[in-house]
Parts: structure tokens; sequence; C-alpha cells
DNA sequence: TTTTACCGGTTTGTTGACATTATTGCCCAG
DNA sequence: CTGGGCAATAATGTCAACAAACCGGTAAAA
């Protein structure tokens, strides 16, 4: 359920080599296959996957593009590696660019596609009720409210940032920092309340809902963080 | 003045062979030396680099990532083609971004960034008094005010989208929609607001005012393209 | 006359090999 | 025993050559 419908599954010729492997690569990053801050070795990697360095340079350019990878110079590729106020980062400009994905949803996209927002949330409040705390769907369910919001916004411009480069970055993210705990069906709520805002138009509300969604979320983590933190610090381990 | 000080003038090892095609090839496009949708031919660039086709491949495929050039698969690469629409689509991002920027640099930026940003301004007056009417210098100018609040955001997250991929395109279509008028005056006047806000650390005016000083441009332009519209569809050519 | 199939030339995608640079292990001095 | 320098090793950046795919023109067929 979910995941990038980006590729529209076509079996026989799924683009240039390049490309597959960037794909592969990605979903290894992203899966945890590769972990945070781990080297990339070339001649391994590429035989690995069974194709020669060159295609293998390619998508590693094209990851290091979207900052999954980072590759110094004369010193390989590694795995980015994450931190705390990276991913605070992270939501700050998800609240900007989502924000205004939902605004222009709001304001462009067709009534079909909004009604399948609706339901797509009707699908995730089940999905809770049914193996409630299975924390691992409910965020991905998530992550692709989000993601389709983005898509509904029809604009060439965000689609790209949020789709291409943040969605894959909070993937990885979500497996490291695992915390952020019960907040599902408060969450659900308030999709609810941005779908009813987007069908009724009203796009500087949709905005500021999202907006508002997002940066709870942010705070909401902020204090898991800093919760630990205090842990570790006067506690044991 | 201006430009991009993201490399600091290294003459002697600027990097890798690629990262100089890089450098070379996107400003070639982006001063339009290569023309939107122009065919890029592999081995011609690469003998006029004087480089082979391996770092040249490299550099395209980190172009068409940040959306410079299209690779349709074996069909070759050209550069970006250009339409109205999509000029709109980004400066509803920069909207978005940017309003995000400017409220992170009003509440975290040292004191003497905002300073230099105020005294940019200044500059930028005396320039507008000096040489009236050189809208080149006049445009450069706004987009080295929004690309240093971008950076003032101190957001590694937000930078690069802005920095690396919104502002070059921008540079792009200003080369080609001419348009734009006499709207140097007012921008510089809002340009202050800004600036004044930031200095108050109120972020979320701040953010206001950028939001509006960017959505105002853009129906600035609008108009100025219906009316272009209008003249042709009624008038001659 | 228009459409379609074919064919040569060109370009791309890919591969394997070469030079330069970083990294590892080792030896020796302190 | 520990730390620094040095050589061997391995990896990266780059290049030139190979195979598959596309483009244009030509000619045959409807």
């Amino acid at each position: 359920m979910g995941a990038i419908p980006s590729t529209h599954s076509l079996s026989p010729t799924p683009g240039t080599l390049a490309d597959q492997v960037f794909l592969r690569l990605r979903e290894a990053i992203v899966s945890g296959d590769l972990m945070p801050g781990e080297r990339i070795l070339e001649p391994a990697l590429a035989a690995r996957f069974g194709v020669s360095r060159g295609p293998l340079r390619d998508a590693l350019a094209r990851l290091a593009e979207r900052h999954l990878i980072e590759r110094p110079v004369h010193q390989g590729a590694r795995v980015v590696t994450l931190s705390f106020p990276k991913l605070i980062d992270l939501y700050h400009a998800r609240e900007a660019l989502e924000g205004m994905a939902c605004r222009l949803a709001a304001e462009r996209a067709p009534e079909a596609t909004l009604e399948a927002l609706a339901a797509l949330l009707d699908e995730h409040e089940q999905g809770a009720a049914l193996h409630a705390g299975a924390a691992y769907v409910q965020d991905e369910g998530d992550l692709d409210f989000h993601f389709r919001i983005a898509q509904a916004s029809e604009n060439p411009a965000l689609i790209p940032i949020l789709c291409d480069q943040l969605y894959h970055l909070m993937r990885l993210y979500r497996r490291t920092f695992v915390a952020q705990g019960r907040r599902s069906t408060t969450a659900l709520r308030e999709h609810r309340a941005i779908v009813d805002a987007m069908r009724e138009r009203d796009g500087a509300f949709a905005e500021q809902l999202m907006r508002r969604h997002i940066a709870k979320a942010r705070r909401n983590i902020e204090d898991l963080y800093a919760a630990q933190l205090r842990a570790v610090d006067t506690g044991e381990e």
C-alpha cells in the first residue's frame, strides 16, 4: 500500500541501466539496506548490481544532487548522515512547501482528486482500527497522504521537490528517529480537517491547517527528543 | 557584486573535471549561451570543453536533476524549454520557500547579517539613482537580495533548493520573459519593509511581507503577460 | 500523392582499461 | 609499547572503444 507509483510498472524496458541502478540504490538507502554514513564502494556495488561503474556513477551523481549521498572529491561516496537538527530543518521546509501545495490543490485540483483523498482517509481510519498500533503502516499512510496532496497541487515546481527529494529523506529519517509515538489518531483528525477545507475550496484555510499540522508534528518530535536527551543526561547508559 | 559565491574561487584545484564542466555548462545555459530547447550533442560539447564524455555525462546527470536540461532516453539532452505557466509555478514555490526563509532568518540570523542586508539595500538605492533604468543590474540586485535572505535562514534544507535550483531557473526565465517593467522603486520599498521586520525579529510579519512581495511580483507578470496576449490577439503581427 | 518500409550515419548507453589520489598495513624510531 | 613516516594496495576520476538505439533520407507500395 502506498509507495511511489512514479514508474508505471513497465517491466520490459524500465529505461536505461543507470535509471534502474538509481531506483534500486535509492530504495536501498531509504529502506536502510545501506546504513546512514556507510561508505559506498563503487566496484563492490557495481558488481552487486551486475553493471559497470559507468551507470553506477551516473546514479551516484543524481543521488548526490538529491542529498541522499555525499561525494567528497577523491574520497568516494557515503550515505548521508542524519542528525536531529537536519530533521527539524526538513520539517520547516515541509511546512512551507506542503502548505502552499495544499492551497494550490484546494484551488485547482479536480473534484475527483479531493474525493479520492477523503476516501484514502477512510482507509486509514479502518486500518488504524484494525491493527491498531502498527506504527509502521500508519507512518507510511501519513506520508502517502502528504504525497498525494503534493501531486494534487499540479505545480511542477513543487511536486519534484516534495515527492522526489523531501519525501525520501523523510522515509529515511523515520527509520532512524523512530520516536513519534501515539499521534496517529489526532493526526487523522487533522487530515480530515485539511481535506474538508480543500473540498470547500478554501485555499488559505487549507494552507493554514496544513502548516499547523506539520508544525505540530515538528514540536512533538522536538519535545520527545528533548525528553530523551534529558533521560540520557540524568539517567543511565 | 552579485553572482554566486558558492565556489570560493580556488584557482588551482576547483575540484574534479566533472565539477568544472557542471559549473561551466550551468553558466552557459543560464546566461543564454545555450538557448532553451537547444539540443546538446555530447561529442561536440566534450570537445568544446576539452574533456571526454565521462565527466560531461556526469555533469548532464546533475543538471537534469536540477531541471536545467531534459534527458529523454536514447534521445540526448536538451536545454529545458520555458513557458509562462512554468514561470508562474516557480513564483508560487518561491512564495512558500522564501517566506519561510525570511521567517527563519528573522528569528535566527546574527545581527551582523541583517545589518549587511540593510547595507545591500543602500547600495541598490544608490545604484538605482545612478544609472536609472538599467533593468539588468536591478534584476541581478533583486535576485541577490533574495539569495542572501535564503542563506540567512541557515536552514540546509531550504538553501540548496532556493540557491541551487530555483535561483538559476529564475535567471534563465528573466532572460527570456524580459517583461517586468518599472517595479524597481516600489520593490525596493518592499525590500526595506522586509528587512525592517527582520531587524525587529518579527518572523511572522517578515514572512508575510516577503510572501506579499513575491505574490505582487507574480501578479505583475501575469498582468503584463495577459496584456501582451491581448495585444497579439487583437493587433498586428 | 501519400504512406510505409528500409538503410546508412550518427548518437547515446555501456564497458573495460589507465592515471592519479586516498587509504591501509607495516616498519622503524622514540 | 606507542606514534609517525613510508610503501603497497585499493579506490576514484578519466579516457577511449564497443553495441544498441534513434534520425533522416530514399525508394517502394497503396
